[in-house]
RNA sequence: GGCGAAGUGGCGGAAUGGCAGACGCGGCGGUCUCAAACACCGCUGGGGGCAACCUCGUGUGGGUUCGAAUCCCACCUUCGCUACCA
């Protein structure tokens, strides 16, 4: 039946309020997305994305995150995966605690209600996360397990207390290395600065594992973060050198002067050597005369590192010690400075320094008029020249000057002979040197795991053993209104007996990082109820490593290097047998407020998802995140354009439930194109869906969600422009809807649902979900065309285009070519040299003269 | 300073060696309406031309190629990360 100019008026208006809830509740009702993690039948796919902190409410960084990820989820499933995407909580950390001081809660309860609402909010966006595998890392449940490991690690050596110079923050207490953000220092939390002190510490020994973390074998991650990786694991090849001191009127001499360097053939150039403020010879080796004045420098560093270290005029400052050191090679004796811009955490926390060869050593050199000796030069070069900056090639082209017997040998073999010669005689030897410190897990903070440790006073450090494990954290605390650790008030708490001696201890009132929590978490979510162990060893060998993990970039060097260090960890603690956590990983870009700011509440550019939803609908606004450009790209959030796709999605409803609908205020609606017949019409229904359907499956497997929206808009505008025409509901017609609707279910889970079941419905068939139905397959047959528009090009330049059968000869084509009107202008008095055929899709024409 | 990513209409972006600007927003014109909103139809990179069409055009300058947004070299700009690592 023919509808005329009342349809509009008749058919349903598009409503997503009035499906979307129905539907969330129907799928958890039938718990359709839970994960049955025993099913062998199928293939499984580990899904996994970054769990969110429990800020309080979800913003639309996490909608971003979470609603491509939740396509694939259901895209895996059409294809008949047993897909598991579960969600927890990150549950410890410093805000909770902040709120609890402020609002003079428990920050258990804080965390529990935002939770709560949070998992509300993760339901109305129509995700399918499976519920059931949940977790909070705030759980005794969980944590317990936390403690376990750090008791293991401990036993193993891979968990040790040192005293050390740790960054502190005034709010967080200790901070890892990589929680220190910025040339200003300051902390990756919250910002305040970032302070030096020597603290007693709890750390894990990740450095053992540096070059194992450095082989991304097997692993498909982007090349920015592993290049992030590399460069922050900092691996240094070079040589240690052994010179002594020499002997003085304060100083006896003799001691080893341990440097390392990644430079041994300059050796015969070091015209003075470098200690860091903190080496432990400075005090020894400073001459009575120069006391006060290596003191005041000291304290000067001491101070620096609190101060600006911007402002760090680059400039080269340090004091002479008042001692020598001799030289290996030579013997030559070479004064020892104090200076800053030695490192104490790094190499040996000495240098020798080569001014002719290091561009810091140049500065310093020129600045305290020190002497500057060539040892590597251009082969053509005079060797007494006097260098502008320092020279710091060293390949095949150049040549060993004022080197002893390495003289004349080309630079890039002295390397080798140099260290050679040194171990002969047992001078110095290889070296491997790396920026990666040992990870500072120790917070001073009440909301974390505690750090399951007795501290006897005859037995030291003891780990709590397992069987009283969990050490609870005590859940009412009195904060004092201050943000110190209340735990190192609690008497209830602190008050212990020795698990070794018996004798009366007090328990560690550090909590670990949170970032101890996120290192293993996904192992958990397979079993987060199992209390014989941190994870379920069967279920972990057939689900690890997680096929596809999605998150943000920026926790390149911390979470997602941890999170690799753990698993190895737990690998040598016999626990699983994996070597990565991660086979593939994906970092989505990051939504950015309307100001191009970094979106926070503080100022005030947050984007609030749930008013969205509540005007747009949960469809409109998943698709509009997933079309605004490439996923690992984010941007700016700007509003304008979500009235497209809801449009767009608008169409999808009446295309579907009302197909021979017209436009009361197009006259041509109801008509078929100009010049087209119902035969090609069908045609083109047919082609267009199938050619949509090839294009957009590669889209989904490359999580190339704009272009994949872009096409179903395509496809949509076709159907469009037949609705209400004669074509609309034949096969053609039907087929075309039905794939569409499979297309946009994993983006659009709602309304395709709705449609689906009304279809379903109006069949008299009965009710299926859409998302337990498979991904379509191209019919090849439908996509193939008769004729093929091609481009004429003159030179490179587009003249013409013409239509010819596909299967045309290039011979016949170039007959063609040639005589069209277009082309013999273009050619012109020139003469045509060849003629480029381009695999079919396009002609041009070669002219000369 | 180092490492990485990116520069395409008014805007988000598409095209990764073959028709630049798909798709969408915005804008302009129109239909519907008493009117507005919604919806719908058409046009929309710059310049020239009544028009067919011509011409310029993907940060800048060179190069490779029959053909370059795409590959190579140099430079400029923006954004991330890093910051004396011997």
């Amino acid at each position: 039946m023919t509808t005329t100019g009342n349809a509009r008026a008749r058919a349903e208006r598009h409503e997503p309020a009035a499906y979307e809830p129905k539907w969330q509740a129907r799928w958890a009702e039938l718990r359709l997305h839970d994960t049955d993690l025993d099913d062998t039948s199928r293939e499984r796919f580990y899904l996994l994305t970054m769990y969110p902190y429990p800020s309080g409410a979800l913003h639309i960084g996490h909608w971003y995150i979470v609603t491509p990820t939740d396509a694939i989820a259901r895209y895996k499933r059409m294809h008949g995966f047993n897909v598991f995407l579960p969600i927890g909580f990150d549950a410890f950390g410093l805000p909770a605690e902040n709120a609890a001081i402020k609002n003079r809660i428990n920050p258990r309860d804080w965390t529990e209600t935002n939770m709560d609402n949070m998992r509300r909010q993760f339901r109305s966006m129509g995700a399918t996360f499976a519920w059931e595998n949940q977790l909070a890392t705030c759980d005794p449940e969980y944590y317990r397990w936390n403690q376990w490991m750090f008791t293991k690690f401990m036993e193993n050596g891979l968990a040790y207390r040192a005293v050390s110079p740790v960054d502190w923050c005034p709010n967080d207490g200790t901070l890892a290395r990589e929680q220190v953000e910025g040339v200003d220092r300051k902390c990756w939390r919250c910002g305040a600065k970032v302070e030096k002190r020597e603290l007693p510490q709890w750390y894990l020994r990740i450095t053992n594992y540096a070059d194992e973390l450095l082989n991304f074998e097997g692993i498909d991650w982007p090349e920015p973060i592993r290049i992030m990786q590399t460069n922050w694991i900092g691996r240094s090849s070079g040589a240690e050198v052994v010179f002594k001191t020499a002997a003085s009127d304060h100083h006896a001499g003799g001691e080893e002067l341990r440097v390392f360097t990644t430079r041994p053939d300059t050796l015969f150039g070091a015209t003075f050597m470098v200690l860091a403020p903190e080496h432990p010879l400075v005090g020894a080796l400073t001459a009575p005369d120069r006391r006060a004045e290596v003191d005041a420098y000291l304290a000067a560093a001491a101070a620096k590192t609190e101060i600006d270290r911007l402002s760090a005029d680059r400039d080269k400052t340090g004091v002479y010690a008042g001692s020598d050191a001799i030289n290996p090679v030579n013997g030559a004796r070479i004064p020892v400075y104090v200076a800053d811009y030695v490192l104490g955490g790094y190499g040996t926390g000495a240098i020798m320094a080569v001014p002719a060869h290091d561009e810091r050593d140049f500065a310093f050199a020129r600045k305290y008029g020190l002497p500057i000796i060539n040892v590597v030069m251009p082969r053509d070069a005079d060797p007494e020249a006097v260098l502008e900056s320092a020279f710091t090639e060293h390949t095949i082209d150049e040549v060993m000057v004022h080197s002893g017997p390495f003289t004349g040998r080309p630079a890039a073999d002295a390397w080798r002979e140099i260290v050679d010669w040194l171990r002969s005689e047992g001078l110095g030897d290889d070296a491997v040197t790396y920026r990666l410190r040992d990870w500072l897990i120790s917070r001073q903070r009440y909301w974390g795991t505690p750090i399951p440790v007795i501290h006897c006073p005859d037995c030291g450090p003891v780990p709590v053993p397992e069987a009283d494990l969990p050490v609870l954290l005590p859940d009412t605390v009195d904060y004092q209104g201050s943000g110190d650790n209340p735990l190192t008030r609690d008497e209830a708490f602190l008050a212990v007996d020795c698990p070794q001696c018996g004798r009366a201890a007090r328990r560690e009132t550090d909590t670990m990082d949170t970032f101890v929590d996120s290192s293993w978490y996904w192992f958990r979510y397979l079993a987060p109820h199992n209390d014989q162990g941190p994870v379920d060893p069967t279920l972990v060998e057939q689900w690890t490593p997680v096929d596809q993990y999605t998150g943000g970039a920026e926790h390149a060097v911390m979470h997602l290097l941890y999170s690799r260090f753990f698993t190895k960890a737990m690998r040598d603690l016999g626990l699983i047998s994996q070597n990565e956590p991660f086979r593939r990983l994906f970092n989505q870009g990051q939504i950015l407020g309307a100001d191009g700011e970094r979106m926070s509440k503080s100022r005030g550019n947050t984007v609030d998802p749930d008013d969205l939803v509540a005007r747009h609908g949960a469809d409109t606004v998943r698709l509009f995140l997933m079309f605004m450009g490439p996923w690992d790209q984010g941007g700016p959030w700007s509003p304008t354009g979500i009235g497209g796709v809801s449009k767009f999605l608008g169409r999808v409803w009446a295309i579907a439930t009302d197909p021979h609908g017209r436009e009361p205020s197009d006259p041509l609606s109801g008509q078929l194109p100009a010049g087209e017949t119902e035969a090609d019409a069908r045609d083109r229904m047919r082609a267009a869906a199938h050619r949509t359907l090839r294009d957009v499956t590669v889209d989904y497997e490359g999580f190339r969600w704009n272009t994949m929206v872009a096409k179903l808009m395509e496809l949509s505008n076709v159907l469009w422009r037949y609705r209400g025409t004669s074509v609309a509901g034949l096969p053609e017609w039907d087929e075309a809807v039905r794939l569409m609707l499979l297309m946009l279910a994993p983006a659009a889970p709602h309304i395709t649902e709705e449609i689906w079941s009304r279809l379903l419905e109006a069949r008299g068939e009965p009710w299926e979900s859409i998302h337990v139905q498979r991904w379509p397959e191209v019919d090849e047959r439908a996509v193939v065309e008769d004729t093929r528009e091609i481009p004429i090009q003159v030179n490179g330049r587009l003249r013409d285009k013409v239509t010819v059968d596909v299967g045309i000869s290039e011979i016949e084509l170039e007959q063609i070519v040639v005589a069209r009107d277009k082309v013999i202008a273009a050619i012109g008095a020139g003469k045509v040299v060849r003629i480029i055929h381009a695999g079919g899709k396009l002609v041009n024409v070669v002219v000369r003269g």
